[in-house]
DNA sequence: CGTAATATTGCAATACTATCGCAATAAATA
DNA sequence: TATTTATTGCGATAGTATTGCAATATTACG
C-alpha cells in the first residue's frame, strides 16, 4: 500500500491534464507554459495550464526548472524508467532551437552539513547537438 | 596595454554606480536590485540600477545569477582575489535570510563536445548556515 | 441512473520583474 | 568654460505567473 503524504487532495482526471502529459511525453523535453500551449490542439486557458503544471509539481509527476531567461520550464520525472535520469541533473537550454532538455549529468557538490539544501536549479545554456551542426 | 576588446564604449564614474559597487562589496552576497536600493541611502531610480548592474556584467565586474524564483541577482567578480572563487561556481539562495552567497564550490559537468555551453546558471536553495541554527 | 460534493476551468484582474524611449542632467575632455 | 555624450529619471511597456470568483465538469454514492 502506498501512501502519498505529501498531497491529499483528491485529483479528477480532465482533458487538459491528459493533453499536458501527452505533450511533455511526445517531445521529452522540458517546456514552458506557452511551447505546451501552443501545441496542445485543444484550446486552453494559460491559467488552467499553470495549474495544471503547479499541481503535477506538488504531485511528484514533473520537475520545474527556472532559466536565466526567467522562465519555468516543467519536464516529466523520470524516475522507474530505462531513460533513468539522477536525482539532481543539468539541463541545457539551447538558445537556437528554444528547447530545454534534461540532462543524464548528475549534479554534483559538497557543501557543510549545516546548510539544508532543499531545491536544486542548473540550467546550462548554448547551443545544443543538433543546433550547433546548423 | 590592456585592451577590453569585448567593451569599448567609454564609462563616467557616477555616485550610482559607486553606490552599488560599495552595497555588492560591504555585503559580499549576491543581491537583487530591490535588495541594493534598499541598501543604499541616496535615492536611485530602479532603472537605474539595472542598467547600472548590467554595464558592470559586461564589464565583467559583476556576474548574473537568476534563481528559481525568477528573480535577477548580482555579485561581484572576485577573479585576482584570495578569496578567489571558481570560474562557475554554485549559488545558495536562503528562503529564510532572502540572501544568495557565491559558494566556493566548483561547477563540474561533462557533456558532449558538440554542445556549446555559454552560460552556467546553478542555484541551490535551502536554508543557510546561519539560518539553520534558527 | 441521478444527484450531491467538490475539483477543475475560464476569464479578468492583478502582482511582479525587468526593459525601453526620450528628454534632462552630469561627467570627462579639450 | 564649452562641448560631447554617457548617464539618469520618469513614465510607459513587455513579459511571466498567480489569484479570485463564478461556472463547469468529474467523481462518488445512494
Amino acid at each position: 500500500m502506498r501512501i502519498n503524504r505529501i498531497n491529499l487532495k483528491k485529483r479528477r482526471n480532465t482533458p487538459t491534464k491528459e493533453a499536458v502529459l501527452e505533450v511533455l511525453a511526445t517531445t521529452g523535453r522540458a517546456m514552458s507554459q506557452d511551447a505546451i500551449e501552443k501545441k496542445i490542439d485543444i484550446d486552453i486557458d494559460r491559467a488552467t495550464i499553470y495549474r495544471v503544471l503547479n499541481r503535477f509539481c506538488e504531485d511528484g509527476v514533473l520537475h520545474k526548472v527556472v532559466a536565466e531567461n526567467g522562465k519555468q520550464y516543467f519536464a516529466l520525472c523520470m524516475k522507474c524508467d530505462e531513460n533513468k535520469r539522477p536525482m539532481h541533473h543539468f539541463h541545457f537550454r539551447c538558445i537556437k532551437c528554444e528547447t530545454i532538455e534534461c540532462l543524464p549529468v548528475e549534479v554534483n557538490f559538497s557543501i557543510p552539513d549545516d546548510y539544508l539544501v532543499e531545491n536544486v536549479n542548473c540550467v546550462l545554456t548554448g547551443t545544443c547537438k543538433e543546433c550547433s551542426y546548423n
